[in-house]
DNA sequence: TTAAAGACCGGTAACGTTACCGGCAACGCT
DNA sequence: AGCGTTGCCGGTAACGTTACCGGTCTTTAA
């Protein structure tokens, strides 16, 4: 066995057409039952894998899905394991391309698995992304797409994401229930859809128990740890500091964490703090953080559910927009008045 | 524009054959300069992009790379995120696909990926795995395989991995260098060779120091935090429980610190420990946790680019074995003499 | 002046598969 | 007996690309 068997070894093996071997093989209705077998039997013989490429050139479709995601940190790897559970079981195969926040690399993967690699794309942009155009092209070969997550009005499509808004919300309420007076939030980046959404959610909470927002208590930084950090020791030496803060990732609630820490400041007593995300790392230190869990299994299973009806639709989708709900963990870092929560979950 | 862009189009247009459109493209000597620029004017006017498919169908390979992970925890995302850097480089693309350390599962991602797909492998087998046959199915079929992590004696390859042994020796006499008398090691399952090997490093120690080896002091149990955390109550439990742990991964090390702090004892001075990754969560737990750091994202370089380097002596590679060298990181749940170590790092 | 060399290009087969059309028996029905 | 129907099969084109061979015309060298 050298080179691999294709559909003419069996034929010429088997004395019949390569016509009669592919309808054989696809268990087509006019083809004897015995000829069947005999294919089967050889094509087993001879270890015949039917050959992908070949097919997906004839019929122009590859049965794969681009999955492009900023990262692979604990939340958007299970979101891939969400969309990779139901894109194995409706036959189709998932590429993974990590675009490291990066908008050039954003753009690299997309030209790459646009060449003729995929059928279609489910995306998670990068916060660099502030132009769609290599997205747009995909829509422009008819290609169905579902954005998911990270979201953006700038990139109608297809889209599932958990109600950031609420998420925000939740997380400021407890703040003010909690008796926190001065609350600051640490927002993403400006131009990240999650990142206002979160915020308009905490803006909304002000709102409702009539407390001005203060510009100074709200701060855009980037996305990760060290900023967060920095971030906090600024808002720590303010003046009036603030009480609480809420942090739209965990990431950052971490960052947070250690500028609260080193200042010699206490957990829930002086300063209270919201993450977002639960990720386990936020039960595990002390004190515990209270976050915003997301569903994101869930997610990645829906947003891949969404691709396979966009695809048998033809690529056309009347931009449905699917919304999850988010729930707020409690855990000690924000508790001063532990009756005031009817539900502490558990650690 | 319709249909995508064919280079029977081009030729068609420019009234020249698509053999000349073809060297054109690939920039091939025998051609016009003139000729060339207009085929690559007219090509970026119709936005023409080459068919993948039709190319490697003629030539037999895709430049793909099929990566199966069992799992997309933070070391394995961080070496995928290696693979991805020189994969890319070299113009190859990967495909990632998870196992979730199910034998099954890395059955199917391993025959989809074969169809055709890829051009070889790059793998981390799965927990579950102790039957390698459609691994070798790859090797028969002449294709480039790289094993990198996980590696395996039953699955002849070449191959990346850490010195596991000397992460356990390191781990081990840390501990003896610090005081602890029975010091325990939670080994993960017993098929798995980097258990195995860690397990060889902590009895190596052992040996050096002429403490004899307990036998219920090597527990083997699930590769996860849940199990890592009964089993550390089963030792705690014990008669003569141990002075310190060490376990062959950080997700054990957490499950055994909240076993550790239910109990009511206190690291480091009742009971020392030492995990194995230095993810990131182990700085920030109190205390910080010891840990056997492993250059993730370098491991995941070299395996690509050993993979390379195979795919370029046509599949042949006299079994290499790569072996990095790790690093114990030293926090406060080791560390009861200060002295005594003498590059306390930073957290 | 002529032959060889070089520059440039076209035609065709092939990669492995399927879609489509057409053909030939055999069978059943009137 | 004649005719349509059914069951089964073969041939060919096509998907988009490249490899290979060969051809024509111009240039160069002896």
């Amino acid at each position: 066995m050298n080179k691999p068997a294709t559909i003419k070894d069996i034929a010429k093996q088997l004395n019949i057409s390569i016509s009669t071997v592919s309808r054989a093989m696809r268990n087509a209705p006019d083809v004897n039952a015995e000829t069947k077998r005999a294919v089967m039997t050889l094509s087993k013989e001879l270890n015949y894998q039917p050959n992908k490429l070949a097919l997906s050139l004839k019929q122009k479709q590859t049965h794969n899905i681009g999955v492009i995601v900023p990262n692979l940190d604990y939340v958007l790897a299970t979101m891939v394991k969400g969309i990779d559970e139901v894109a194995l079981e409706a036959g189709y195969t998932v590429m993974v391309c990590q675009s490291n926040e990066s908008f050039g690399r954003e753009i690299v993967n997309t030209r790459r698995l646009l060449d003729s690699l995929v059928d279609g794309f489910i995306i998670s942009v990068s916060s660099e992304t502030k132009v769609f155009d290599h997205f747009r092209t995909i829509q422009e070969k008819q290609m169905p797409m579902v954005v998911f997550d990270r979201v953006t009005p700038f990139l109608p499509a297809p889209s599932v994401r958990i109600d950031n808004e609420d998420g925000g919300f939740q997380a400021t309420e407890h703040l003010i229930e909690q008796g926190y007076k001065r609350i600051a939030i640490l927002a993403g980046p400006r131009n990240l859809g999650i990142s206002n959404q979160r915020l308009d959610g905490y803006l909304k909470a002000l709102k409702k128990y009539r407390i001005k927002p203060d510009n100074d208590l709200i701060i855009n930084c980037d996305f990760n740890q060290q900023y967060a950090y920095i971030a906090t020791q600024e808002l720590l030496n303010m003046k009036k500091r603030p009480d609480a803060i809420f942090t739209i990732s965990d990431r950052m609630a971490i960052g947070a964490m250690l500028a609260i820490k080193e200042k010699g400041l206490r957990m829930p007593q002086d300063v209270g703090l919201v993450g977002f995300n639960n990720e386990p790392v936020v039960s595990l230190v002390t004190p515990g953080i209270s976050s915003v869990d997301q569903p994101a299994f869930e997610l990645g299973k829906m947003a891949a559910k969404l691709f396979i009806q966009t695809m048998h639709n033809n690529g056309e989708m009347n931009d449905v927009e699917e919304i999850l709900k988010p729930k707020l963990i409690v855990r000690e870092s924000s508790l001063r008045f532990p009756n005031k929560t009817p539900d502490k979950s558990k650690r």
